[in-house]
RNA sequence: GGGCGCUUAGCUCAGCGGUAGAGCGUCUCCUUUACACGGAGAGGGUCGUAGGUUCGAUCCCUACAGCGCCCACCA
């Protein structure tokens, strides 16, 4: 092995390795296991929450996997409607052409072109994560059976009286022109103006107001104006209501209206009713009857329903001229500063325009949507059937559920899957999979030829069915891909419904969770999955949401080989137009990144992102933390390397992949001591392990227990923590230096013992930090697994470590915690005696009892060699105590004698500040055990946990006088 | 307006009714034969503020302050 570890020349060759053995596919046997991949856009790259979320994903299967379970993680991407058009649109507008110059079947055709070339780079990025994804049963929302489930979905609900066509306000996008849901159009605040103008009062009565003034933040609108509406209790225009107004500009008279809905205090408590262009007005105008004046076409220009001037007008041009208007007729009251919430689309950015237009919707607010989808899918959250992680999130999802609208399906797009309805020429819907169905289910005979609707779904409707038709439905046939390989089969895949956890970010629970459990609750009668695992937004290392134009977004690629700081400065800014935005980014990005970033390697990137992984909703990434994980990883390589060059060299043994044929003979099997071979070691070799060796299985035993909680409820960071701890704090730090004296000293069979112990628990550690680091575990398993003569061919097939493999022996802590204390004093005195670490110092014990005289015997050598001293020595109780510095363990005073080596003077002060340290303990201590509410009141087991402290601090304080007295 | 978070060591974060922890950074010593991507040690916190509950509060409750996110129809 080389001296340290190097990720590059690793990575590159396991994951091929895996996915041509079929590592990644259910194997067929024990519980199902399995995970949705939340479907990448096809016009996806991999990006740090990706990733994050990529690693929490695949650690989780992996461990399933290594547990025996029957483990599935379905992979596949989204056709992301709009998001993908608009890629393909741009293309065109780059060669001067649009959609319309290609016509419907060419630009559809060559939007699956370009998903062909490039829809599925996000896959290879995916790889080098080692995300171990089935890709031989990728889907793709829009492939063949997927298709057929759409349509079923979409033709059972419209059947059921689900899903129904209406005219209605529906949100616009005046750019994409299309529908858009609520849910994507984002409110912002911005500066804008609250106009008041003034409406004549038609036919005024003496002692009335001749005139209303209204205020608005869109003038514009008042051209559909049909009505003026003011509160009903208002006195100020009680009389009014009932009456007219002249509308200015379009010169209509429209009625004043009383409702509730308008506020007395604000502004004048005269508002203008516009319900073709308003929610709120929209409502108003159903409520009184009204009739809605469309002015706006669909690209949100004045249409011809408004007065000649302003007609073809751009809306922001038609406010202008309207104000201009207004003030030449003395109508314009008052103009004054305003904030407002403007709606904006999610995807172009366009201001969003109510317009009524004829779209279709999934009926989830009747009382026959509620009862058929919307309560389902709250039940099975409230009930706990399905269960958020972390539980809060609950909260937001059913609070969204209880205040939900119809969802509006249908988009005015191209690419998607188009709706399967029909009109015939007197405009009756007739619904089906497909022209034919629709006839024969219509209860009427279609009027003249059938014209298909032009719409397409809404890109969410396919991927609410992800859970089920991800696995077949609705066919009973297995589902083929285009190179007629089975993908799916859902006689057979159905066990993998309901999924175990769904792991995604808080921001598609709307969007994606929501309807997923909504489709597959109504369809399959299951929830789609037990447990969604509500992932962390990924962050800069200052808590920066990361963005393209602040110049704070990393490439996990960039991560896992490095970048130079050239190749950096030109990638954050090569898609920025803006001069000044380019300029700030290349400073951030040279400040921040001056020598560029350096390889961590895949393992380190993962690690990282699982140490980062508590419940927190916000992970910072900084880039220094996994340059210490990287640390983690090359010390475990070093680990390794130390035990593998005290193995002596074992003759003709298997290694490696390929030579032979892979064997399962250690796949899952529940037999104790790990399946690991005992050649290595004489027969009945349990009772001669050292008490270093129990200790270290003691350790690992408590480890993986813990590992195992964390793996249930996903506190990754603590598995992290956990498995790094142990591996470099006990094993590294501990157990690999206790065992040098062992395979260095004179007993063969500790040596031999040790031997194979060391080898054992690497084995078992690679195997437990499998699932977070897949790749250098896997890297240090091939040369470690021959030496305990383990036959599998990779780490993937053997089980993950459980702690029943490792006996746990309290009385071997013990020992070693005692040795440990030692070991540590002498170090401390060392370092803050300033004695070279290389020097070798004489020791002395004294007082101490029993036990300690029988452990410093049995540790003789160990101390020795770790504390660099003489062999440790009692003082004899007929010798004369040297001028010595001591550390107190227990009762045992270990002496180091002053002469030539240490301060007198500087070690009373060093003495003295621990005096002062325990004294302010025990009052502590004292003052409770003194407090008689304490005594009566706190359970047995804390007092007498804080009786034992004091004796345990005044048995060290007595020794430490004692030594002070000494040297006085 | 409603909801949900967060506030603990210089930084980023765990923790949790009963001795305040980690990583990184800082300081000291050390190229000791697995590892300087290392070893040995040190320093550093009245756990946002004010009350309350309790024998005991960083942890539970209540208010307040600051920060953040999500929903929502005040023109």
């Amino acid at each position: 092995m080389d001296k340290s570890f190097d990720p590059k020349e690793i990575e590159s060759k396991w994951y091929a390795r895996w996915e041509d053995a079929g590592c990644f596919k259910p194997t067929g046997e024990g519980e199902p296991y399995s995970i949705l991949l939340p479907p990448p856009n096809v016009t996806g790259t991999l990006h740090m929450g990706h990733a994050f979320q990529q690693t929490v994903m695949d650690a989780l299967i992996r461990h399933a996997r290594m547990s025996g379970k029957n483990t599935l993680w379905q992979g596949g991407t989204d056709h992301a409607g709009i998001a993908t058009q608009k890629i393909v649109e741009n293309q065109l507008a780059a060669e001067g052409k649009t959609r319309h110059d290609l016509g419907r079947e060419k630009f559809v055709e060559r939007v699956w072109q370009w998903k062909e070339e490039s829809g599925n780079g996000i896959y290879k990025q995916m790889r080098r994560l080692g995300a171990s994804v089935d890709w031989s049963r990728e889907r793709f929302t829009m492939d063949e059976g997927l298709s057929v489930a759409v349509r079923k979905v979409f033709v059972e609900w419209y059947r059921a009286g689900l899903i129904y066509r209406g005219n209605r306000l529906v949100n616009w996008d005046p750019v994409l022109t299309t529908a858009v849901s609520d849910l994507e159009v984002n409110n912002v605040e911005r500066d804008g103006h609250l106009w008041s103008i003034r409406y004549d009062v038609v036919d005024p009565q003496a002692g009335a107001p001749d005139h209303v003034v209204i205020a608005t933040t869109r003038p514009e609108t008042m051209l559909g104006d049909v009505a003026v509406a003011v509160h009903p209790l208002d006195e100020r225009y009680a009389s009014l209501v009932g009456k007219k107004v002249t509308l200015p500009l379009a010169n209509r008279e429209i009625p004043v209206i009383a409702d509730d809905y308008v506020e007395r205090e604000f502004g004048t408590g005269c508002v203008k009713i516009t319900p073709a262009h308003d929610f709120n007005d929209y409502a108003i105008g159903q409520r009184h009857g009204l009739d809605s004046v469309n002015i706006l076409t669909l690209d949100a220009k004045i249409n011809d329903n408004a007065p000649k001037q302003y007609r073809g007008m751009d809306r922001y041009e038609a406010r202008k001229r309207i104000l201009a208007d207004l003030e030449g007729e003395g109508r314009l009251v008052e103009t004054k500063p305003h904030k407002l919430q403007v709606p904006v689309s999610q995807r172009s950015d366009a201001v969003i325009e109510p317009m009524l237009t004829d779209q279709w919707f999934v009926d989830l607010t009747s009382d026959k949507g509620r009862a058929a989808i919307t309560q389902p899918a709250l039940d099975a959250v409230r009930n706990g059937d399905i269960k958020f992680v972390p539980e809060n999130w609950t909260t937001t999802y059913t609070q969204w559920l209880d205040n939900i609208q119809d969802w509006c399906i249908s988009r005015q797009l191209w690419w998607g899957h188009r709706i399967p309805a029909w009109y015939d020429e007197a405009g009756n819907i007739f619904v089906g999979e497909d022209e034919a169905d629709a006839r024969a289910h219509a209860g009427t005979q279609p009027v003249g030829a059938l014209r298909r609707d032009e719409d397409v779904l809404d890109t969410w409707f396919s991927s609410a069915l992800w859970p089920f038709s991800t696995l077949g439905w609705p066919s009973n046939e297995p589902v083929k891909n285009e190179r007629g390989e089975i993908v799916a089969n859902w006689q057979t895949d159905k066990v993998f419904l309901p999924s175990s956890v769904l792991v995604t970010g808080f921001d598609i629970i709307f969007f994606w969770v929501a309807r997923m459990v909504m489709t597959t609750l109504y369809f399959t009668r299951q929830v789609p999955f037990r447990q969604v695992y509500i992932n962390a937004i990924v962050r800069d290392a200052e808590g920066q949401k990361m963005s393209k134009s602040k110049g704070n977004t990393l490439d996990p690629l960039d991560l896992i080989d490095g970048i130079t700081l050239p190749a950096l400065v030109e990638k954050s800014t090569r898609s920025l137009l803006i001069p000044q935005v380019r300029e700030k980014v290349e400073k951030r990005v040279r400040r921040d990144y001056p020598g560029g970033i350096a390889a961590i390697g895949t393992d380190a990137l993962r690690f990282t992102f699982a140490a980062l992984a508590s419940y927190s909703r916000t992970i910072n990434f900084d880039l220094k933390r996994a340059e210490g994980y990287k640390a983690f990883c090359n010390k475990l390589w070093n680990a390794a390397r130390f035990v593998l060059m005290n193995i002596e060299p074992l003759s003709s043994q298997e290694r490696g992949w390929g030579e032979g044929s892979v064997s399962t003979e250690d796949h899952h099997e529940t037999e104790p001591s790990s399946g690991v071979s005992r050649h290595l070691l004489p027969e009945g070799e349990g009772e001669a392990k050292t008490e270093a060796e129990r200790w270290i299985l003691t350790k690992l035993h408590a480890t993986l227990a813990e590992v195992e909680q964390h793996f249930t409820t996903c506190r990754f960071d603590h598995l992290a923590q956990a498995l790094y701890e142990f591996v470099w704090n006990e094993y590294c730090d501990w157990f690999l230096e206790l065992s040098k004296p062992a395979l260095n000293g004179d007993d063969a069979e500790a040596a031999a013992s040790t031997r194979h112990t060391l080898l054992a628990v690497l084995e078992a550690a690679l195997r437990a930090l499998h699932p977070i680091v897949p790749f250098i575990t896997e890297e240090i398993w091939q040369q470690v697994a021959p030496q305990l003569g383990l036959k599998g061919s990779s780490i993937l097939e053997r089980a993950y470590p459980r702690t029943d493999e490792f006996a746990v022996d309290e009385a071997a802590s013990a020992e070693i915690e005692w040795f440990k204390a030692v070991l540590t004093g002498v170090r401390k005195i060392r370092s803050e005696m300033n004695i070279a670490p290389g020097k070798v110092i004489p020791l002395l014990l004294a007082d101490g009892d029993a036990e300690d005289c029988r452990r410093a015997g049995k540790f003789s050598a160990q101390i020795e060699f770790l504390a660099r001293c003489e062999a440790p020595r009692w003082l004899a109780s007929d010798e004369s105590e040297p001028a010595a510095a001591a550390a107190v363990v227990g009762s045992l005073r270990v002496l180091i004698p002053l002469a030539g080596l240490i301060d007198l003077d500087a070690e009373r002060t060093r003495l003295a500040k621990e005096i002062a340290h325990i004294e302010s303990e025990i009052s502590k201590c004292e003052g409770k055990l003194g407090n008689a509410n304490f005594v009566d009141h706190a359970p047995t087991a804390v007092v007498e946990q804080e009786r034992a402290r004091l004796a345990d601090w005044s048995g060290q304080l007595d020794a430490l006088r004692m030594q002070m007295e000494r040297l006085s």
